[in-house]
DNA sequence: TGCAATTTGAAAATAACTCTCAAATTGAGC
DNA sequence: GCTCAATTTGAGAGTTATTTTCAAATTGCA
């Protein structure tokens, strides 16, 4: 599977590197790369859902679920903007929330020290946040 | 929401808390309670929908995606199984590991005191165990 | 260039979920 | 136990996210 280079494929990794914060549905992706100017190329939205099961599959992209809504976000995986320190998610309404910094590192070390386990840098904690409960 | 008890909202508890360590399609959970002799008062199918949103808005039940599926699973929460630790998984082996009891509690009231966000108890948290390193 | 293999995209098909509304059920008050 | 208004059910129709189809366009090797 993927076996030629496409101007396709390369605006939508392009795209989704340029929003690496944020995750969208693939109508937001859609509607949004056709507005974009430095996008040249549009992919139509069957192109958008066959290229993303392919960067899912590949792992460069992420597939999750926002709120309670019945279809899927994606975003790209990676990315060096937020690698220093942990997630929560509020799994009632949905919000990310940045851990500190320190707090991460304490909070990793100590699971290695206990537990013999690196947890992930990636990891989302799910949870819920003060608001919600 | 839900004011009167009904013999499908029953049932359909019941059916989920007899299979509390399988989740299940709404498709599945209406071909299982149709074959299944315990129940008596099979709900249709709009009305498994309807419960199980409930059920799920409430905290009773638990809502995840299987595989790269486009559909939902279910899953009663709580179970006196797994409920009184955290879980980690590694993401090379896929093995999954038990945290410490005591462990687990310290750690969440941490992150609760630290960054005021209740961790879900059910949260799978995602690393490398010592072996694959 | 030439051309076979691959990719695209518009439209049709599929499938998961939601909505609608008439009929059935519930339970509070007699 | 009965009455009745409020609520719940479920079959079918409607909606919408995702997949499939297939002819046309594109890719890149020779």
């Amino acid at each position: 599977m993927a076996k030629y280079n496409t101007a396709q494929k390369e605006e939508l990794k392009c795209f989704l590197a340029r929003h690496r914060n944020d995750s969208f549905t693939v109508a937001e992706i859609a509607l949004m790369m056709k507005d974009d100017p430095e996008v040249t190329k549009v992919p139509g939205e069957s192109t958008i859902y066959r290229l993303i099961k392919e960067l899912v599959e590949s792992g460069e992209v992420k597939r999750t679920v926002k709120g309670n809504s019945r279809n899927f976000v994606y975003q790209i995986t990676g990315g060096e903007s937020c690698h220093h320190h942990l997630h929560m998610k509020c799994i009632s309404c949905g919000k990310l929330y940045h851990m500190n910094d320190e707090e991460s590192r304490e909070l990793m070390e100590r699971i290695f020290k206990e537990e013999h386990f690196e947890l992930d840098s990636n990891a989302v904690l799910p949870g819920r946040c003060e608001g919600c409960k």
